[in-house]
DNA sequence: TTGACAAGCAACTATATGGTTGCCTATTAT
DNA sequence: ATAATAGGCAACCATATAGTTGCTTGTCAA
């Protein structure tokens, strides 16, 4: 119940983006994360209400500001949902060469 | 643009599910995936079309049946895009600890 | 060879969801 | 004080999506 929050919260890719922009700098606020983004910043608010809703960012008021965090733990429960102990190793390293080779996608 | 099918996929608790009953068991076809879902066949073979085009899953055939494989490389992608190579062991042991304490939910 | 079983295809319906506009509240700075 | 800035709330719209029913196709066994 609590995890579905989290996958509808990823499923959508304005939302992927906002956490990659956290990831890039922690800490935020709402029009920073907002800013550039071809979006009202109310649907903004929405999306990042959905991801606190989620557990994937927790958020703290500074005076009129209110800050946004990346919270990483519930990635961590998808993969080890579907990926088992020993599948871990294999498949980090067919990842780690498929970077070597490419360079990035998405 | 790969990334956004598995997501999508990965956002409806059937689908989940679905995964779930494939990495408990690996190579079943659609009926067998299918009983007891509360859900017609035509349902279940919509999701695991969706499914397959994320690449989540892979198929064989084998005379009249389609029998499905669990694919778990797209979630590793997941994974390593927002958490960071240090961060890993220390979530590790956090996600350890936790099952050790609870026993497992959802 | 004909019936039963496994799956595929297509149209339709209801609801969930992303985004908008418009307005209100709270904090900061002049 | 008051204007500007940062954010919150609510109603509304269009589309995406999960699920259904009904029918067709392909394969196996008696």
């Amino acid at each position: 119940m609590g995890m579905d929050l989290v996958f509808k919260a990823l499923a959508d890719p304005s939302r992927r983006k906002l956490l990659d922009r956290l990831r890039a700098r922690n800490g935020q606020t709402l029009s920073e994360l907002g800013s550039g983004l071809d979006m009202t910043r109310q649907a903004v608010a929405k999306h990042l209400a959905l991801l606190e809703a989620a557990n994937l960012i927790a958020t703290r008021k500074r005076g009129r500001e209110k800050l946004h965090y990346l919270n990483p733990v519930p990635i961590q429960g998808i993969y080890e949902r579907w990926i088992g102990k020993f599948e871990r190793n294999r498949l980090r390293a067919l990842s780690d060469l498929k970077k070597a080779l490419e360079q990035g996608d998405d």
